[in-house]
DNA sequence: GCGATCAGCT
DNA sequence: CACAGCTGATCGC
């Protein structure tokens, strides 16, 4: 989201004031450690974990928000060139620690900016950030929902993070002599990681820079980077895959956990998928409503069989998501009831197009609010904040057409080596990692 | 030589 | 598809 004013998880130049949602890779792109475009507004939680990310950034850039609380900062006004409020509030979006929505309101109207988002009604967290919303919506209509449109198609329906987590926790049972490595990114899925702790009394090991953000979140003596005293290691996602656990089967039994809201659906199966994304392979439903399946990964014959043995003994994929399912923005478009929506994940597919999906509901709240206004005029008052709305633009960054640059052998391996040293001293190491170079 | 950024891949 | 993010190549300084 861009504007004269206001971005929110954009980094390119040209606004007052910049808001992060959270830690993730894909959020950060244009931002760096030396960061100087103005303040940078996060959660209490994302201040903490910054450091980490950004070493050496001017943390007196770095504003924290406090959840459920309004802050307010003067801007100028980009058409008026005059003074002009922003007040904005965070809200706890549950999906990565440090994770929040924003809540916007000022000239422009209202706008509510979800970032990466999971909703579960059914859990206590959830509550909370319904009854703020409630109540920061109660007299006030909101102009314009930015959502997280990952799953944003009637194809993704997921159970909710607990009874997943049942789900894990039983594939785990059911291998007590088996090794466990499952597959997490950099943050997230922490939770789930605790449960599993907590339920089996284990330590459960990661890798040295996840635990230092393990101990910076505040968990202490539940995580170790010693292999010798648990069978359960969470391993980064980039380094699981099928070559690596047979890898390690060849010295222990071990099984691999993907949890993911992306169905991890063997190749020959895609092709039916995306025929039919409408209504959705009946397969796929089942395989998560009837629990917990194995899956293979890519079988480098295209096509050809279906899930081919060997690969099943190994993978299992569950559907933990820290991204909301298609019921579950449904209930929060019909909760909110935007006037309009935005998806904030650009793709290409037109699947996960929220207006395409919830237009209805803005439509109706559209032919309501029109009502209103009219009222409103008729009784010779003034117009709400819904006219001024346009001033708080958008502007796409999606980035068409890749292009194809030759490659060429030009510079030593030694740099390569060298950039891929450094790359790690930073963000953390392979797990599998045979080869010291 | 170094850091930033992009394309490619999973 | 692509959750989030690694890897290698290239480019500008």
């Amino acid at each position: 989201m861009e504007s004269g004013m206001v971005s929110v998880d954009g980094w390119t130049a040209g606004s007052q004031v910049y808001f992060l949602t959270h830690l993730h890779a894909d959020h950060l792109s244009g931002l760096t450690s030396k960061w100087s475009r103005g303040p940078l507004y996060c959660s209490r939680i994302t201040a903490r974990l910054f450091p980490i990310k950004f070493p050496g950034f001017d943390l007196s850039l770095l504003h924290i928000v406090e959840i459920g609380q309004w802050h307010s900062v003067s801007l100028l006004s980009p058409s008026s060139g005059s003074s002009t409020t922003v007040s904005f509030m965070a809200i706890d979006a549950q999906h990565c620690p440090g994770a929040v929505m924003y809540l916007f309101r000022g000239e422009f109207g209202c706008t509510l900016y979800t970032g990466d988002f999971r909703w579960e009604s059914t859990s206590e967290r959830a509550q909370t950030g319904r009854t703020m919303l409630l109540k920061a919506l109660k007299d006030v209509q909101l102009d314009l929902l930015y959502l997280d449109n990952t799953y944003c198609n009637p194809t993704y329906c997921f159970p909710s993070r607990e009874v997943a987590a049942r789900q894990v926790l039983s594939i785990i049972s059911s291998h007590p002599n088996h090794d466990v490595v499952i597959a997490v990114d950099t943050l997230g899925k922490e939770n789930l990681l605790l449960y599993i702790s907590r339920v089996l009394k284990t330590k459960i090991w990661v890798w040295p820079e996840r635990l230092q953000t393990m101990h910076l979140l505040g968990f202490h003596d539940i995580f170790t980077t010693k292999t010798s005293v648990t069978r359960i290691r969470a391993v980064p996602r980039y380094s699981f895959n099928i070559e690596t656990l047979e890898g390690l089967n060849t010295m222990r039994p071990t099984i691999g956990i993907m949890p993911s809201g992306l169905p991890w659906v063997p190749k020959a199966f895609r092709g039916m998928e995306k025929l039919s994304l409408e209504s959705p392979p009946l397969l796929l439903h089942n395989r998560w409503h009837t629990g917990v399946t194995t899956s293979s990964t890519s079988s480098k014959t295209n096509g050809g069989s279906l899930i081919s043995g060997r690969h099943d003994h190994y993978i299992y994929t569950v559907p933990y998501s820290d991204h909301s399912c298609f019921p579950e923005l449904q209930k929060f478009v019909e909760f909110v009831k935007p006037i309009n929506i935005k998806g904030i994940v650009s793709s290409s597919a037109c699947n996960v197009d929220p207006l395409y999906h919830f237009g209805g509901i803005c439509r109706i709240q559209q032919a309501s609010e029109l009502l209103c206004q009219r009222l409103r005029i008729k009784r010779s008052e003034k117009v709400g904040v819904i006219d001024m709305k346009s001033s708080f633009g958008c502007t796409s960054t999606m980035q068409l057409g890749r292009k194809k640059r030759k490659r060429q052998i030009s510079r030593a391996a030694i740099h390569v080596s060298r950039v891929r040293l450094l790359r790690r001293e930073r963000q953390g190491v392979k797990i599998v990692d045979t080869d010291p170079d």
